[in-house]
DNA sequence: CTAAATGCAAAGCATTTGCAAATAT
DNA sequence: ATATTTGCAAATGCTTTGCATTTAG
């Protein structure tokens, strides 16, 4: 599926500046506001802050993107995809996608607290191999 | 070790309103930068909203208290224990902490990113019995 | 053609800062 | 006695809103 038609499978019109903002984060992966503001500057000069705002705004509600919130840096956006974790790099503030086996921990979760889980949200922080390199 | 002695050990003047502030962390567990003023606002009716932030931000430095950065909720704050992880409770925001034996969750996180981890944040987030019952 | 989206400017909140007065040690 | 902390008010910064214009379908 392209990225016109994942707008408009929810509904959205597919306006240049949209499929930027969706192109950039699949390529990219997981941006904070700002990073994906100054991209999307290069090719709409004009576009403007809250274009970016109204847009994040509504592919959260309409479920396609998630918001990630990191403990050391300001909040990242993704694409939504397979449920996966998070290992971020304190140092240049990188982060990677992993998928874990967590269906054990989960269901101790279950049992332990007697809540009905929906989702979660796993965090890792760290130095990456590159920044280690470079001490 | 009393609240006196916790703020002394990290130099900060015992002050009533920053014992005020430990000691209702330590019954409540999380609370928000809202709830802690207005709880705080009781016993102290003239007490100044940058009073909580300059405390609670000079806490996070010392590094005896935590911000936990929650999905579908203000962020909330604890006082550091042992490393544990929360559930969230998205109906009525109860946040409930829970002992998970992650060791090996985190070294197959460490083998395969290659990542020095440092720490982690895991937050579970469902629905909690008190509200699954009052449906 | 019409409803939705953009871009600008203004408004709204949350958080921080500067400073004089008060306070812990 | 002194450096720190408090509380107020102002400032900052991030995010949202309103509205006229433009644009996708």
């Amino acid at each position: 599926m392209d990225n016109t038609a994942l707008l408009q499978k929810y509904s959205l019109k597919a306006t240049p500046q949209r499929l930027e903002i969706v192109n950039v984060l699949s390529t990219h992966g997981h941006m904070n506001v700002n990073e994906l503001y100054s991209t999307l500057l290069i090719k709409f000069p004009s576009i403007s802050l809250a274009t970016i705002y109204k847009n994040i705004n509504i592919m959260l509600e309409k479920g396609f993107l998630l918001e990630v919130k990191l403990s050391e840096q300001k909040n990242v956006f993704e694409l939504v995809k397979d449920n996966h974790s998070h290992v971020a790099c304190m140092k240049c503030s990188d982060v990677i996608d992993i998928d874990l086996n967590i269906e054990s921990i989960v269901n101790e979760v279950k049992k332990r607290s007697n809540y009905k889980l929906e989702s979660n949200s796993l965090i890792f922080n760290g130095v990456c191999p590159r920044c280690s390199a470079l001490k």
